[in-house]
DNA sequence: ACATTCATGTAAGTAGTTACATGATTCT
DNA sequence: AGAATCATGTAACTACTTACATGAATGT
C-alpha cells in the first residue's frame, strides 16, 4: 500500500491539493509510482479521515490543500527507515522474453530490435527532461535527479542488452 | 492482465498442471511475472473455459494436465506480436529516493548505502544461480539465459548507480 | 506411523483501473 | 461566448494478496 507513502512523501514537500499531486504524480512520478485521479482523490480523503494530513486552506472551485500532520509525518520517516522496499517485480517485456520461443526466429528479432529501440528513444526523452529542468540544489531537486540517473541509466543498460540478446538468438530454422 | 499471458505462454513449452506451473512462476517467473497458488488455479478454470487450454490428462490426486489449445497458440502468438509490452513501472525503491530529504543526512546515507549492498547481493544470486542451471541450446533455455543476463545488468546498474549517488547527496546539515 | 510433497480449490479483502458525473474559474 | 484548465468526487470492475480448507500419494 505505497500509494499511501507516496501521497505523504510528496506532501511532505509542502501542502498541495489533489490537483496539485495529480500533477506531481503525471510528471516526477509517473515511471516510478503511476496513480489515477481517482486513487488520489480517495487516499486524501483517507489519510484525512485517518489523521495523518489535514486540510489546511480551501481555495476557488472547492479547492482543499492538504498538509501533512506531525503524525503523518511521522509515518513517513517510519516508512522510510523501517520498512523494506519492495523488488521491483512484473516485467512484461521480459515476461515476453521468455515466450520468444512460439515465434517464428524473424518475429522474435524484430520483437527485441522493436525493445532496442524503444529504449533508446526513452532515454533520450530522459535527457531531454533533464535539460530542461532548472535544477536546484534543495534536498527534493537532489534526490529527483538522482533518481532520473536511475531512469537514464535504466534505459542505457536495456538498450545495451536488447543489442547483446540480439547476438544471442538461435539460429533461424531451416 | 497479463498474467493470463504469462500461464498460456509457459503452456505452449509443454502441457503442465497448476502445480508444475506454480514451480515454474516460483523459478523462473519469481522475478518477472510473480503469481500466488490461488491466482495461478483462477486463471486455469477460466483459461479452460474459454477453450485456450483443455485438461489433456489427469493424475493421482486429482492432478490435472493442462495443454494448450490452437486457439491458446493463436493467442499467444497475438499478445507477443500485436500488443505491445508495458513499460516498467512501481519502483518502491526509487519513491523512496524522492522522500529521502525528510531523513536526516545519516538516516538518507545509510539507506542508498543499504541498497547498495542489497544489490551487490542480488547480483551474486543471480550469478549462482546462472552456474547451477544446465543451460541447453533449446530456445526456452537461450530465451531464459537471455532474461537472466537482464537480471544481472539490471543489479549490477543498480549497485553502480547507488554507489554514485552516495557521491551526489547534499552536504550534511551544520 | 509420520512428515513431506503433491495437488486443488474458495472466500474475503486490498489495490488499482476505467468510466461517469459535475461544475467553477480563467483566458482569449 | 466558448474553450481550456482547475477541481473534486463516486461507481463498477479487474487484478492481486492472504488466509482458509482439504486431502491423496510418497518417502523414511
Amino acid at each position: 500500500m505505497s500509494l499511501r507513502h507516496a501521497v505523504l512523501g510528496m506532501l511532505a514537500e509542502g501542502p498541495a491539493s489533489g490537483y496539485d499531486l495529480l500533477q506531481i504524480f503525471k510528471d516526477s512520478l509517473a515511471n516510478v509510482w503511476p496513480a489515477t485521479q481517482s486513487q488520489i482523490y480517495t487516499e486524501l480523503t483517507k489519510l484525512a479521515e485517518t489523521g495523518l494530513i489535514e486540510v489546511s486552506d480551501e481555495g476557488p472551485r472547492g479547492r482543499k490543500e492538504y498538509t501533512l500532520t506531525a503524525a503523518g509525518l511521522a509515518e513517513v520517516r517510519r516508512w522510510l527507515t523501517e520498512t523494506e522496499p519492495k523488488p521491483v517485480a512484473r516485467n512484461d517485456m521480459l515476461l515476453r522474453v521468455f515466450c520468444l520461443g512460439v515465434l517464428e526466429h524473424d518475429q522474435a528479432h524484430d520483437y527485441l530490435s522493436d525493445i532496442e529501440d524503444r529504449m533508446t528513444k526513452a532515454g533520450a526523452r530522459l535527457t531531454e527532461l533533464e535539460t530542461s529542468i532548472e535544477w536546484d540544489d534543495d534536498p527534493f531537486s537532489i534526490y529527483g535527479h538522482i533518481a532520473l540517473e536511475w531512469g537514464k541509466r535504466f534505459y542505457a543498460m536495456n538498450q545495451d542488452w536488447a543489442q547483446w540478446a540480439l547476438t544471442q538468438m538461435p539460429p533461424p530454422k531451416r
